[in-house]
DNA sequence: AATGCAGGCCTTGCATGCAAGACTGATCGA
DNA sequence: TCGATCAGTCTTGCATGCAAGGCCTGCATT
């Protein structure tokens, strides 16, 4: 169902060559893809559907910055969804156990060549690959979306960048799973979680102005019509 | 974000007033809500990323059917979406309870009143609320798309339509939240919703043949190229 | 030098036009 | 009477055209 444009796209933003807050022209892309606005339209509908890109009226198309409250929410989500499917599965069979091994061999060999945007692929797809191997279609996409909006978050933020912490994470899942022991595992994935969300920075460049702000230790404007005039602690 | 067409879309699908596999013009929903096709596209596109409706090429679009696969897998997601989520919540406090509880007058209003729409439209809210009151949106969405799949599927087939016993159920599981055993809540969900799939009826109308079948009392065909000359069993 | 203002350029929003596939029904032939 | 073919009509697919809103730049003014 996603055709290229979409595929194309969401690729560019997961692998980071197309940063978080990057503007995407309807024209531009028409031109690019060979196709017309329409097609670019309906693909970058899709995407804003799966809040991976956002429309600011009139303005254009941009990749979705998500705020930390919708960062939290997505950890949330994603520590019900995984904890759910896990304690809810189906011990896996021996060709399932073996596909995880493979992915973690995958991940291996990307941490060894030291492929960033591989790896970063490949960390998140992790969990809607556990999730993809059970054949549910719906939670695989589920997965997928929010995973893919995790990325995105780790984008936005300096991340502590541990790839090998969350590795043999993964490692342990796997064997939990293996082991036929689906509770361990559940449990183990919302620990995981946990730890890479802890292990998030600020928000790079929240706005703009976040700079400046700091730069004259001014205290973010509670509302809207806040002190343009505060005295200056000098 | 969904505009006004696609909200009047699903609602009219969910509340039973578009039959699963009716068609959809394009045309016809341009000049009934007085727009061009193009904002009508627009509308089925997304709800075809939710599953909604579905589109056969240069054919028209159609409400969506779940074929038995699809409605299995729904039912799977959910129970591994709900159970996670009251896995993993926080208990609710005592405003979220009255919330609960003011769904579970609605729903005996509804019986009472035996307003069958509605009533639908609440059995498969109920869970929907329960994520939207802990103010998770990825995940409100996520289970607001998978109740309209379910009902979509319920649609579908001849329910068994014991709406009193989902209802005590989910007067067990607000007792169980409302207690703060959100472990048993889980569970209960869990259960039920196994109780629910099992109500399910076979498929009606699973094809055009369906009918015909049945009143000349012919077995479905093992298979694709089977007997059309198959003895009849007078 | 700083500020207000206007013109132009950029963007999307939406309607419309045209082409092509798929089904329907009628007509023609055997 | 049955079957096949072909025109007509329906549908979507996609491109394009036009309008409207927001922003940026350059100029005039103070």
């Amino acid at each position: 169902m996603p055709d290229g444009i979409e595929r194309s796209l969401l690729a560019a933003i997961v692998e980071g060559r197309l940063a978080p807050g990057a503007q995407l022209s309807e024209a531009q892309l028409a031109e690019a893809f060979g196709v017309s606005r329409t097609l670019v339209r309906e693909a970058l509908a899709r995407l804003q559907a799966r809040h991976v890109v956002a429309v600011r009226p009139r303005r254009g198309w941009f990749v979705a910055r998500p705020d930390s409250d919708e960062a939290a929410q997505v950890f949330a989500a994603r520590r019900a969804v995984e904890h759910g499917f896990l304690a809810t599965a189906r011990p896996f069979d021996a060709e399932q156990v073996a596909r995880l091994e493979a992915h973690l061999a995958e991940e291996r060999d990307a941490i060894a060549q030291g492929d960033k945007p591989r790896l970063t692929y490949l960390m998140g797809d992790f969990h809607a690959r556990i999730v993809a191997l059970s054949g549910n279609e719906p939670l695989t996409e589920i997965m997928r979306n929010l995973t893919a909006r995790t990325i995105l978050i780790s984008l936005c933020r300096q991340s502590s960048d541990d790839a090998l912490a969350s590795h043999r994470d993964h490692v342990r899942i796997v064997g939990a799973i293996a082991s036929g022991d689906m509770a361990l595992a559940a449990r183990l994935s919302v620990e995981h979680l946990d730890a890479v969300e802890a292990g998030l920075g600020r928000d790079t460049a929240p706005d703009p102005l976040a700079a400046l702000r700091d730069t004259l230790r001014l205290d973010p404007a509670p509302d809207g019509a806040a002190s343009p005039l505060a005295p200056s602690p000098h």
